[in-house]
RNA sequence: GGCGCUAUCGUCUAGGGGUUAGGACGUGAGAUUCUCAAUCUUAAAACCCGGGUUCGAUUCCCGGUAGCGCUACCA
């Protein structure tokens, strides 16, 4: 074994599975990764599963599942509901210490949600001043209790730590209540079993949601009576909702979840690059980042301090920022690859469409969709054997009519029938054809784009023609000329 | 209520004692193209309020206000 203590980070992500993977735990898993791997430390995977009440298996997987779409590793695991017995052992430690003692007070029912009505409760009198004596005769009489955690009183006490984003934090002992460190079942809190585990597993950096700012100070004072050495720890703002609340199932729906937008065909180095962004900054007028060089670039220092609004509506479920970066990350890709994601998402759509046909329209809808989930109706004029009945007024360009209309499909379609089935060699064969109506290309070129596509928007002509053959833009031309 | 944190365009943000307060998304206008998309140009759009410090505050300090968080035998 080597002797010299390693000085790698060790970080760790440590959801309870209480529900799906939210958005905001996306990114502290995240910016965890990327401090990791930015200081060529350790990430570890923990579990924090002390909630038996809340925790579902249905959770963990999504979790996992998750953390794996986002393509992002760790290297270790753990299970807090494994290491129970260590919780507890923890807690009685700290209780020898006299640092802590039994409150034999029945549990509040917590329904009632009266914190704010005079003043903060900080413990339950007579227990705190329990004789040894009498706390033992009490517990070996069977009678419940929590062991609370005896918060140092009019000693003057400042608790402090210094955060990684919000700077110098201190608050006087006097207003922290005696939480607790295990409960009357036995169990361990959360507050207790999260700290000895950070500490047993020597965690180096706490980075996580600002919602544990407050809670940092009973922390510090946990590692205390372990006699451990607390970790530095990093706050991040939170994400929260245009209506500034916090992000929640409940009351913004699937927005929340990370698989809505995986589902929707985010890719998830996009995802990733627009999480980043809020609440950290490159700091060099950059917006569209690779994963590597947010990696390279991350630092806690650059790390807001002020909660960010995930921009999003029940029309646009999708925050406009992200969705553009979605599309340029779609456009950096490389055409081949860009094939093989829009792939599933034609399977899904109902489309029997082949590996080669997808390769072949791939290119002709990369540049034109924001988000996977929309490939398949900006491409379904090339999967479709009929197409949906359409306006033919649709074909009438400008300055034409319909009898324009009329003899342009005529004219196309004995141009067609001609030509090789080839971008170039259609350009020349239509250009030619609309010379020789003496009409200019835009007015040759909608009536045939209608008339093949169903639609006026759509990828450019030749290369779509050569994608659809001879076979079926001519029959389709034909169609349509039969409805002027 | 108590305690803690925060405050720059609609949103994400840069900046910082003296700046035309910068970028991005979105929005408007224009250019370009066979339509759409992309691209380019361009416009509108912000320092929460009040004091103090200072020759000078958006920036520093204090107060207010607002928002958020914690205030459980949830995490």
């Amino acid at each position: 074994m080597p002797e010299t203590i390693s000085t790698k980070p060790r970080v760790r992500f440590a959801p309870s599975p209480t529900g799906y993977l939210h958005v905001g735990s996306a990114r502290t898993f995240i910016f965890n990764w990327l401090y990791a791997r930015h200081n060529g430390g350790t990430m570890v995977f923990r579990l924090d599963d002390t909630d038996t009440e809340r925790n579902t298996d249905a959770s963990v997987q999504s979790i996992i599942e998750g953390l794996h779409w986002l393509g992002l590793d760790w290297d270790e695991n753990y299970k807090q509901s494994e290491r129970l017995d260590l919780h507890r052992k923890s807690a009685w430690a700290i209780f020898d210490k006299g640092l802590a003692y039994r409150d034999f007070t029945p549990a509040h029912t917590g329904d009632d949600n009266q914190s704010g009505a005079q003043g903060a409760w900080l413990f339950n009198p007579g227990m705190r001043e329990l004789s040894r004596e009498e706390s033992d005769r009490r517990a070996a009489a069977g009678e419940p209790f929590a062991l609370r955690y005896r918060v140092p009183r009019g000693t003057g006490r400042i608790v402090s730590f210094v955060d990684a984003v919000y700077g110098a934090q201190s608050k006087a002992a006097d207003e922290i209540e005696d939480f607790a460190l295990l409960r009357s079942d036995g169990n361990p809190t959360y507050h207790l079993a999260s700290c000895y585990d950070d500490a047993d597993l020597k965690i180096t950096q706490i980075i996580r949601g600002q919602d544990h700012l407050t809670n940092t100070f009973k922390h510090v004072l946990i590692f205390e009576g372990l006699g451990a050495t607390a970790p530095q720890f990093a706050h991040l703002p939170l994400l929260v909702a245009p209506d500034g609340a916090k992000l929640s199932k409940r009351k913004h729906g699937p927005v929340v979840s990370v698989t809505t937008y995986r589902d929707a065909g985010f890719l998830p180095q996009a995802f990733i690059n627009f999480l980043c962004l809020l609440g950290w900054s490159p700091k060099n007028d950059q917006d569209f980042l690779k994963l590597d060089e947010i990696r390279s670039l991350f630092t806690l220092e650059n790390v807001n301090r002020a909660n960010a609004v995930v921009n999003f509506s029940e029309e646009a479920p999708f925050d406009p920022k992200a969705i553009w970066l979605n599309a340029e990350h779609l456009r950096a890709l490389p055409v081949e690859q860009f094939a093989t994601e829009i792939e599933p998402f034609f399977a899904k759509a109902g489309f029997n469409a082949s590996k080669e046909k997808i390769a072949a329209v791939a290119p002709l809808i990369q540049e034109r969709v924001e988000l996977l989930g929309q490939a398949p109706a900006a491409a379904d004029f090339f999967f479709l054997p009929e197409l949906a009945p359409y306006d033919v007024n649709e074909m009438v360009p400008k300055k034409g009519d319909l009898a324009m209309v009329k003899t342009v499909l005529a004219k196309a379609r004995e141009a067609l029938a001609e030509a090789t089935f080839e971008h170039d060699a259609l350009e020349a064969s239509l250009r030619a054809a609309a010379d020789a109506l003496g009409l200019k290309a835009g007015q040759m070129f909608q009536p045939i784009r209608v008339a093949v596509c169903g639609r006026k928007n759509a990828p450019p002509l030749f290369s779509t023609l050569a994608v659809l053959g001879k076979e079926v833009s001519l029959a389709r031309i034909a169609k349509a000329e039969a409805l002027v």
